[in-house]
DNA sequence: ATTTACGTTTACGTAAACGTCAATTACTTT
DNA sequence: AAAGTAATTGACGTTTACGTAAACGTAAAT
């Protein structure tokens, strides 16, 4: 028996909402290769038609979520204890406060990036007038 | 004939505001190994007596800016970049717009990250506010 | 005199995050 | 029917950024 012949099936159920790996990949400018990585990681969980992955909504925004991640240098592990925050339903208070605790840890973390950020732009900033100042120099010798 | 036999050598000419390698793992918390390891990839070039490292204001803000640009989730290599834009006297113009788009580049890389750091924070910061209202719900069903 | 502390080099090990095949399947187009 | 295109599953390779262990040197402290 076949897992599943019918096309239409899964496309009726997400109403077309679906998108396939090349789709992803493309407009993210990642590889299919990458994305199946974040499967394997559990950070995305495809549908599956017979061997085919179909992306909801849903997972184009946890993979928007997961580059993001990355970008602001975080592990894959570190965004994978993300969702599961986000994920969880707080059935106790216990377990809410934890996941506060978790969030303000984060929030910590950003902090102190947006610091090191705005840190570094100045910097930069501070660098570009030297060069500049320079350039103006060596032009007017000329 | 050994190398330098003469303790304060060193220490006279840099006036003493040298550090061991030691004193900088434990200022920034980063294994020696680390630290070695930062020489290795060219970010660093303490001073030598004998076989021993000593680094000098200049390696300690070195390591700092390493530390940042990790904390960025800058690559060794990238970092290394930047530095070698800092060090580089600029001959010629050409040269000096060549660092000057370096510049301009690395100031949109961080743009990106200010505005990635600035969405996650928002969002986590409603995620805060829900969980904080889940818990006075169920406070409140007590 | 020998432990202790700190440092060194050399070298192999490792975790993360994919890249890069290779072989196969499935659908579409010609 | 053949060829092309997109997807799949292994499986091994690679790079980065160190960790870790061994074996040794040097200097201060006991």
């Amino acid at each position: 028996m076949p897992v599943n012949t019918d096309k239409t099936d899964i496309s009726n159920t997400y109403k077309r909402k679906l998108y396939s790996i090349s789709d992803l990949s493309k407009e993210f400018d990642v590889t299919t290769r990458a994305i199946r990585f974040y499967e394997d990681a559990d950070l995305l969980s495809p549908l599956r038609q017979g061997r085919n992955r179909y992306y909801t909504v849903r997972d184009r925004t946890r993979l928007k979520l997961i580059l993001r991640g990355k970008r602001l240098g975080f592990s894959l592990n570190e965004i994978g204890e993300m969702f599961r925050l986000y994920d969880a339903e707080p059935g106790e208070v216990a377990q809410l406060n934890h996941i506060l605790d978790k969030i303000n840890e984060k929030m910590q973390l950003l902090e102190r990036q947006l610091e090191d950020v705005q840190i570094v732009m100045q910097e930069l900033q501070e660098f570009r007038q030297q060069c500049r100042e320079r350039l103006e120099q060596m032009i007017a010798d000329t």
